[in-house]
DNA sequence: CTCCTGTATCTTATGTACAAAAAACGCTCG
DNA sequence: CGAGCGTTTTTTGTACATAAGATACAGGAG
């Protein structure tokens, strides 16, 4: 059966919508609440019939209005409203990044299944899904054997993006005054100075600012492939921040500096120094990333 | 239920390695028979099965032998041999070259299914696995919906390209000159001049050629996602090749010529010559299959 | 003792079932 | 007559069942 994650979201989007509301207020119409919360009018009146059934609403049909004598609001858990597919890769990546399986060995999907406690169909979507990202191959047999997060993978991650955004970089740079994404570069500026203003308590916030610069620059020059890459990086640095809390702070210190030279090359629009910057970064990001990689295991 | 294609493939490539023996001659152990045919015992002793119900061996256990008595050796249809995702690729790769559904349009799974004679659970897996070459995208609200082959996705996907083999090549020509891969080079050259020699009636073979030429090239440098990019120049060419027969012998000439040129430059190991020659093959490439692109549809 | 076969067990691939969610249709009330 | 609602139809996501095929184990012939 299909999970109603979609559904549980809705409803506790859906709770804060009716929280803005005074008691008596009319409830929007269903077309607007669908649009509002993401999700088709099916979703939308199964959550009215449930916000019904808890007494948010009185009256029916085009006279709903909302009633919120003094209840206590009653979300679904917030696990509840993640999809299975997302807590999948989550489970996944700390089952390998935990070291819990070692490179070169077979994935057994049944396994892997009752684990997490997931039906095998779910298991094996994405598995098929996560193949992309080269953590992970098939056996002619049939089956997947563990590559796992190595040396060597990284090795090939950073040559591959060192290529890719040394071009876009390049590409940016050429980008006439009038373009809006100057505007977003300067906004994300002023986000790195503010973080390296508070760098103690807020550190962490490192791991999505970098994400959302790296891929900024290579919006400049939309590119599937490129995209796509750029989507292995996004996963591998997300989780990697999250697990590798050595030096946490140092690194992202050090991070921001980088980019926030990075960011003035760019503005500077000469290529010598964009090409530098950017190559000294992608050298000390990659450093960080094979320090943390598990030990080479045997092919 | 699991296709049995791994059998009937097996017993098919069984019915040859039968055809070897001579009346009365001992069948190889089905430890070696596995070996040979590319699969498990379990299947061997599935195909040994057959082969004793069509009366092909005599006695049983240790003591089989071939009985040829000048019986017809039936093989099964080629078709029932190949795997449901492969056969699913080239009709989906059909169904899209065709231009039966155009570029922007959704595509439904159920449709597919029947359309294709397979369940709806190959197809869904199809797609997922589908979704890396970039001529298909998911939709927010789950299915998918066809990018197709148009001239953006092979302008973008020959920006990478040209990244890719520029580098792959150069590193190619650093090569010691004790490097197997050299001979390799000498002997997919002499193929080539094989070809151009009897152009008019081979001009088909230039297809896998091209593919192995390609490969050759990348190999000096092995990266996964550069190996996986490859994948999906190899599909697309490959797809090209059989769709488009406009002027095939003349461009199939055309382009041996510039991988002999792109072979010599490879041998005189000048950079800049490697560079001049390999983006020159590299744009007529993109020239002939942007020629035979759909046109943009709406987004 | 070693190679081979017979047998049991495990794992994966594919078909079918069914609920969730989306999309389409048509009616009704202002 | 048109925005909004009730209802029906499609389509997708997930679970489960089962046969194909791989792997592991044990006994026996040479």
């Amino acid at each position: 059966m299909k999970t109603d994650t979609v559904f549980k979201r809705a409803f506790n989007d859906a709770l804060h919508v009716v929280a803005e509301l005074r008691d008596g207020d009319p409830i929007p119409p269903e077309t607007i609440l669908a649009a509002r919360l993401g999700v088709s009018r099916t979703t939308v009146r199964k959550v009215l019939a449930e916000l019904d059934d808890q007494g948010l609403i009185s009256g029916a049909g085009r006279t709903r209005s909302a009633r919120l004598s003094g209840r206590a609001l009653a979300p679904f858990p917030e696990a509840e409203t993640v999809p299975a597919a997302v807590q999948v890769e989550k489970q996944f990546m700390e089952w390998m990044l935990r070291g819990d399986a070692k490179p070169g060995s077979v994935i057994n999907e049944l396994d892997l299944a009752r684990q997490f406690r997931v039906a095998t169909t779910v298991i094996r979507e994405f598995l098929h899904g996560f193949h992309r990202f080269g953590l992970i191959e098939r056996r002619p047999s049939g089956g997947w054997v563990l590559q796992g997060f190595t040396a060597g993978f990284a090795l090939e991650l950073f040559e591959i993006r060192e290529m890719f955004e040394l071009r876009s970089a390049k590409v940016f740079a050429t980008m006439p005054e009038t373009s809006p994404l100057w505007q977003d570069l300067r906004r994300l500026r002023e986000e790195h100075i503010a973080l390296l203003g508070d760098i103690d308590a807020r550190f962490h916030d490192f791991s999505s600012l970098d994400s959302r610069f790296h891929r900024l620059v290579i919006t400049a020059s939309p590119n599937r492939f490129i995209d796509g890459f750029y989507e292995i990086i996004t996963l591998i640095f997300h989780y990697h921040y999250q697990w590798n809390k050595r030096d946490e702070r140092e690194r992202n210190e050090v991070a921001i500096r980088e980019h926030l030279d990075y960011i003035d090359a760019l503005f500077s629009r000469s290529e010598a120094q964009i090409d530098n910057i950017c190559r000294l970064h992608l050298a000390s990001a990659k450093q960080t990333l094979i320090r943390s990689t598990a030990p080479s295991g045997s092919a």
